[in-house]
DNA sequence: TTCGATGTTCGACGAACATCGAATTACGAA
DNA sequence: TTCGTAATTCGATGTTCGTCGAACATCGAA
């Protein structure tokens, strides 16, 4: 990392309205995301994101303050990992239901394929699917 | 009511971080909870908050536009009620996770009394304890 | 110590948001 | 029709937020 060691807060200290404000953005979403999907450690480095670093850092310092994320300093690199354990604990089931959620445009597109099965259409896929 | 007929999106065109950033304000989360705790309907004059109306309308429209309420008109007045059944659906456990978790105030309080119970002092109970 | 790599902090900018009061629309009752 | 009530919309205001580049702090290595 660079400046001063990071706070960590106690999870007892978050608010609900905190997570989820912190949730509640898409590129935090995903970066949580991330993280859920490979249980552990992740190198900041590895996070590649079409953002600038400064705006990473910011997301992950509000990720931070609440209580979402953690990060372990190792020389001069820190690696972040999700605080899943602790935020069970704290919030019964949120980042789990959170993480099951499929995506409207995923949803959307198997209705789709689904109803051009039904009547046989191929005419056009104009759907732009957002990645 | 007044204007137009409202909308109600259906669910599965919902993104997650739609419904997210409807949660993440205090003012908004607070009807939801409300209206959680009553099983049914709510009429809209019963919603008492310290807000104008104009502001109490616009997050009904919000939490509308997430598909976390919907609104019945009877006449002049309408009324509001969570739609908790297809919420499930859609993103199951999420409502019921946000509805369960406890305030970090309320826990604290409960920490206190319960250190305070330890050591035996009755000190002062200057917790604010938001209603 | 000097250098390079790694994150964080610091302004600064525009966009989005919460809030209000006033105007507007819609309906029932007098 | 006229009046009053109910809820939404409009316009304005101040605040918060996401984003960036530049400057800074911290550490390992040369």
């Amino acid at each position: 990392m660079a400046p001063r060691e990071q706070e960590h807060p106690a999870l007892n200290d978050v608010e609900l309205v905190t997570v989820l404000s912190a949730l509640a953005e898409p590129t935090r979403l995903r970066i949580v995301r991330m993280l859920a999907a490979m249980e552990g450690e992740r190198a900041w480095k590895d996070i590649d994101l079409p953002i600038a670093q400064s705006t990473l850092s910011h997301h992950l310092k509000i990720l931070r303050n609440a209580g979402l994320v953690q990060n372990r300093t190792e020389g001069t690199r820190c690696f972040i990992s999700l605080r899943d354990a602790e935020l069970e604990g704290r919030f019964p089931g949120l980042l789990e239901s959170v993480l099951a959620c499929r995506d409207a445009a995923v949803i959307r597109a198997a209705e789709e394929s689904e109803s051009r099965r039904d009547h046989g259409g191929t005419e056009d896929s104009s759907v732009p699917a957002a990645p």
